[in-house]
DNA sequence: GTGCCCACTTCTTCTTCGGA
DNA sequence: TCCGAAGAAGAAGTGGGCAC
């Protein structure tokens, strides 16, 4: 996600002497993060190139550099798509074979938990890898991987460790500056839309946002009456509603955000109300679902976002419309807060953790740094389900352990959980929060007829 | 030669359906 | 009723063709 993986790996590949490193990834996009990540560290080792399609040096040059000289060394970036497509491995054309060819020292396979698992993926990484290749698997979601790992295979660094190290380092190291001060402390707020709208709250999926945000044909919302309400109550002026944009304080907070959404036309079509919203007429909106709106010329996802936000983010107001895009790999500092307005009871916990993370990314916005990020979700048992998870707890009843308690108390330490019912707030604490997590699970038995075992 | 557009491919997630 | 397969939808990347 943003825990410094890609810099903490650079560093090994540093303090090893590491010769020949090979980067693979099934999101090409973070070739530029890792580019920038080796200037950081190899600012002192010029003899140390960086490779790839469209950064630093080419595969033949970092192979000259590395024949010519005893500590020649390089890092080459590729593309799990792009090596897919060669006829070592099935694919239609004949490229890419001198990679295959190389007898790589280290194998580095970030966003590990995408592109792997298949059979193409895996004849891949197979193919590149020789007798003595070391492999090291980075994710900040690891969630389909870890039982592929022994205990002693797996290093974790996650958002807990990350805001311990933060609280506990004045009491260690007086005096001297926290490096984890600009990490911005996340809180999650939940509203039940399921109780403002029970005609959308489902048995198996919790509240029903493709329905309740349900197109028709020529692209009009089937429930636009309700989703104007929606909006209308999001923006409330009432110091006692706690909507997000209920006060001018709350939006001086919240001035740019992700919004995620169920689908491409459901967020053209609410791009279009949001356009002519009273309030949010005033937030430039940008649309990264599918091709975006018809009259935006911007269509690459992060320059209409960029586009968007401008070059004061301190002064203007953005939302972003996704219903995927721009959710794995990228930082878009100025966002705060995300709104997730799609998914179910269902969501993949680490789908969830990815997105969410995108508004933690340490910023300084008008020479202020950011301290605090936000998450608002609309479906409060989804919300307790996916940190359960994310936790490594099994939320049903009867299955938590003392240890299992600890760790998601720690969690909500760090992470604290807000809901809102009615006018009323509450902090989820953990007993509070399994409670609640037990009584979905029975509703959900109940509502279905069956022994859930 | 370069950049843009479109078709195609692959992967992921979610939903639906049918067989055990 | 449950579980897995199949299909649909969407995202994202690659490669080829075409215009300039």
């Amino acid at each position: 996600m943003r825990f410094g993986k890609t810099l903490t790996a650079l560093q090994v590949i540093k303090e090893c002497d590491i010769r020949r490193t090979l980067i693979l990834t099934h999101r090409p996009v973070v070739d530029k993060g890792w580019f920038e990540d080796y200037e950081k560290i190899f600012y002192d080792r010029p003899e140390f190139l960086y490779g790839s399609k469209n950064y630093g040096a080419s595969l033949n040059g970092c192979e000259q550099v590395f024949a010519n000289s005893a500590t020649g060394s390089y890092i080459y970036f590729a593309s799990i798509q792009d090596m897919r497509g060669s006829e070592l491995v099935g694919g239609k054309f004949a490229k890419n074979e001198e990679i295959f060819n190389i007898n790589w020292d280290l194998i580095i396979i970030d966003e590990a938990h995408e592109g792997t698992q298949t059979e193409l993926g895996k004849a891949v990484l197979s193919k590149c890898r020789k007798e003595n290749t070391r492999v090291l698997h980075l994710s900040g979601t690891p969630f389909n991987l870890m039982d592929d790992f022994k205990e002693d295979e797996i290093y974790t660094w996650d958002y807990v460790m990350e805001q311990r190290a933060k609280a506990e380092w004045d009491k260690i190291h007086q005096g001297d500056p926290n490096p984890y001060s600009v990490l911005p402390k996340l809180s999650i707020y939940t509203y039940n839309l399921g109780k403002l709208y029970p005609e959308y709250a489902d048995a198996d999926i919790a509240f029903n946002f493709r329905e309740f945000f349900r197109v028709d044909k020529e692209g009009y919302f089937i429930h636009e009456a309700n989703i104007k309400q929606f909006l209308d109550l999001l923006t409330k002026e009432d110091t006692d509603s706690n909507y997000p944009y209920s006060t001018e304080e709350y939006r001086q907070n919240f001035r740019h955000s992700l919004w995620m959404i169920p689908g491409v036309k459901e967020a053209k079509a609410l791009s279009k109300l949001l356009q002519e919203h009273p309030v949010f007429s005033q937030f430039a909106i940008a649309n990264v679902a599918g091709d975006g709106d018809e009259e935006e010329e911007e269509k690459e996802a992060l320059k209409k976002v960029e586009k968007a936000i401008g070059p004061n983010p301190e002064d203007s107001y953005s939302i972003t419309l996704s219903c995927g895009r721009l959710t794995t790999g990228v930082s878009v500092k100025p966002w705060t807060a995300c709104f997730m307005l799609s998914g179910s009871f269902n969501t993949a916990a680490s789908t969830y953790m990815q997105t969410i993370f995108r508004v933690q990314t340490p910023a300084v916005i008008g020479g202020k740094q950011k301290e605090e990020c936000f998450v608002f979700d609309f479906a409060p048992d989804r919300t307790l389900k996916v940190i359960a998870e994310t936790a490594k707890i099994s939320s049903k009843a009867g299955k938590t352990t003392n240890n299992d308690r600890e760790i998601l108390g720690e969690f909500l330490n760090f992470c604290p959980i807000i809901g809102f019912e009615g006018s009323q707030m509450k902090v989820y604490n953990t007993e509070k929060m399994l409670g609640q997590l037990k009584k979905a699970y029975i509703e959900r038995v109940v509502k279905n007829g069956f022994e859930d075992s």
